[in-house]
DNA sequence: AGCAGAGAACTGGACGGTCCAGTTCTGCAA
DNA sequence: TTGCAGAACTGGACCGTCCAGTTCTCTGCT
């Protein structure tokens, strides 16, 4: 069911080798999200992938190396789709609303059934693979907070912000914005996933409280 | 190594049968902690618990009801003693300084290899036991939000504070002071945790913004 | 262009070795 | 006799390997 669904990143190559290994990978994505690291089993990958399993260690050395290259490849995927084309505060735009929107874009790539589960498989297997959560952890929140950290500095010279410490205020704006949706939908499952509009409004309050304590004393 | 630690929450009872019973909570406390569920195997629990494992089967029906057994008292535990002998503020004392000790306290509690490892264990779990999941966030997150509204309620009403809605102020409260060691902490692993003085300081910037948008306008 | 053949890739199934949850048996000791 | 330790056992799952036979793909020749 759904085995013919390429989505895997890399979309080039089309020979029969390379079509097998995106199924491989594309199932094994589907069944090591389902059902964990050691709760699933290569033949259900290779069922899944409609691949013998000769095939899939012909294409990957073991399990684990599969594992490695699947965690790996979402985890810079999911990354690039926030950071790509962000744009500048405009000369006469909002600087509230400007937030409000970042805001939004990261917390509706974040909050997603797939990333979301990413993340808690990563979580539970910090022991075991300590490389991939520090590459998650540099791909994901590290790599936002570095990011923002260059924006409230650009804001900051241009007048509109009064920061000390980029990386600190970086930091107070990516949580207040993400921690309550993403800690109730990490512990409470997908069910538990906000709706856009209470994102919206998440984003609001957490931007309100940002900007009392950064934004230009507007006297 | 290390199995005559009594460390169990309820220390009631010494008949031969309970001491045996603690035993094995411990020795499978620690077991799953360091493996994880599917990891963990009942002959390694009844070896570190010093007992057969007849025995460990005559006092848990199962690996999964043990699991549960042991997961659930720790968080239970764990809430209690944060939540323990939360003094209020006092007629002249400063509000910063207070929010700042009421911060560590939580910090230190919650930033421990144990807690830590508990955390990540059951997040990893979410899928094969949603219920543990809900139970660590109610006795964990929810328990400290609902705490910290009860107090900036009580703050508010003391003019100290400007509150609109004080689940909101709560929320951004506990996710200022505790997002950033407890994500670094969760991906980047036991080392990662931040020295007693490094809290302190995050515990300080985070009560700043906090009262940037939520004290009273000293002025 | 059309075709033949070589070599690579794949299938389907079986299998060895290992591991494990939970049960049962044996013997010892109070 | 009762209760537990220690060990063996059952039934099943699973990783990785292997092999015989089939299909695909590409190259070079006519």
């Amino acid at each position: 069911m759904g085995s013919e669904a390429s989505e895997n990143t890399d979309a080039e190559g089309d020979g029969r080798s390379a079509r097998k290994r995106r199924a491989i990978l594309d199932a094994a994505t589907e069944v090591f999200l389902r059902s964990g690291y050691l709760g699933t089993n290569m033949d259900e990958i290779a069922a899944l992938s409609a691949v013998s399993k000769q095939t899939v260690y012909k294409h990957f050395s073991s399990k684990e190396a599969l594992f490695i290259e699947i965690v790996g490849g979402m985890t810079t995927g999911a990354g690039d789709i926030v950071h790509n084309d962000v744009a500048e505060l405009g000369r006469d735009e909002d600087l509230s609303a400007y937030l409000v929107e970042y805001a939004l874009r990261q917390l509706t790539v974040v909050l997603t059934p797939r990333i979301m589960q990413l993340r808690r498989l990563v979580i539970g297997e910090v022991t075991r693979f300590p490389e991939l959560a520090r590459v998650l952890y540099e791909r994901g929140p590290a790599r936002a907070m570095a990011m923002l950290a260059g924006v409230f500095q650009g804001l900051a010279e241009r007048g509109l912000l009064t920061i000390d410490d980029p990386q600190i205020a970086a930091s107070h704006f990516n949580w207040l914005i993400m921690s309550e949706p993403l800690n109730q939908a990490m512990l409470l499952g997908d069910d538990a996933i906000p709706s856009q509009a209470d994102l919206r409004r998440n984003a609001e309050a957490g931007v309100r409280v940002f900007l009392a304590a950064y934004g230009r004393p507007a006297r």
